[in-house]
DNA sequence: ATGATAATGAAATACATTTTCAATAAGGAA
DNA sequence: TTCCTTATTGAAAATGTATTTCATTATCAT
């Protein structure tokens, strides 16, 4: 099942109603590889659907959101800025060029967090982490 | 020689005039186990120096990020609070519910990045990461 | 097909940040 | 010290982003 139809299903699950906006949101953010913020969003979706309402990117925005299916990125220049979530317990690594984002696995940062609440007595109960750097094809 | 005055002599070098709202300023990011909010500095600055202005606070933390001497601080609830920056390679750890900071070192990110890089392609230049969790006090 | 009501988009509002500009004050020169 | 240049300031206006309000429209269970 193509990805779009499986986050409809979930918006469907939670008691929203399937319509062509957020077809059409769901769609850009499934298929995108970069961060896309609400104006981005708008501009894209109105190509396809030109009645697109800015207010109902944000909302759909939130939507997705709260069902853990979009997070938001943070960066230098701003953090308004959306990506399809990530599977499991993975991080996001940014082109600080053309903007591509991808997701990368493997951190272990168990040590360090153990270490640091016997030595400070912080509990640690959530990690950051975002790489930031050039994708192959901007080297 | 106490911090604030380090931070006066940096901006003194770069050019820049030593004003009461810059001390003001300087003092309170020097001093603030939190991070603070634009508004925060305001609020707090007026108590010693009534006639500060908003922008100028926006204007004089823009110069302080620009020395490396603050730095934003990211979080779920908005990204527009700020922290006094670093020593060298030094990472954020945030109390969730007091809003302490506190800096740790001793992550070692080299491994991952250096697995990164063979399996994507992906060059990595800066690192972001971030704890979140309950200091001594708050558990 | 029909109807209850969730969702929409335009407009108004709220909030964070930046720009503009005339008045002020820092600090080098005399 | 006093004077002068000009960087800095704060108020107000402007900008950019996000939220609320509300009458209209469209979804989907019946
Ligand atoms: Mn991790
Ligand atoms: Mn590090
Ligand atoms: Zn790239
Ligand atoms: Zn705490």
């Amino acid at each position: 099942m193509p990805e779009s139809e499986q986050w409809l299903e979930l918006l469907e699950e939670k008691g929203c109603r399937i319509t062509e906006p957020r077809r059409t949101i769901v769609d850009l953010m499934v298929h995108s590889d970069n961060a896309l913020s609400p104006i981005d969003l708008f501009d894209k979706a109105r190509a396809s659907f030109p009645k697109m309402g800015l207010v109902t990117v944000y909302r759909t925005l939130e939507i997705l959101n709260q069902l853990g299916l979009v997070e938001r990125v943070h960066q230098k220049g701003g953090c308004h800025m959306y990506l399809r979530a990530a599977n499991g317990h993975e991080h996001i690594m940014l082109c600080t060029r053309c903007g591509q984002a991808a997701y990368f696995h493997g951190d272990d940062l168990g040590a360090l967090i153990h270490k640091i609440n016997s030595e400070s007595g912080f509990l640690i109960q959530e990690h950051w982490l975002q790489l930031h750097g050039l994708c192959k094809n901007c080297q």
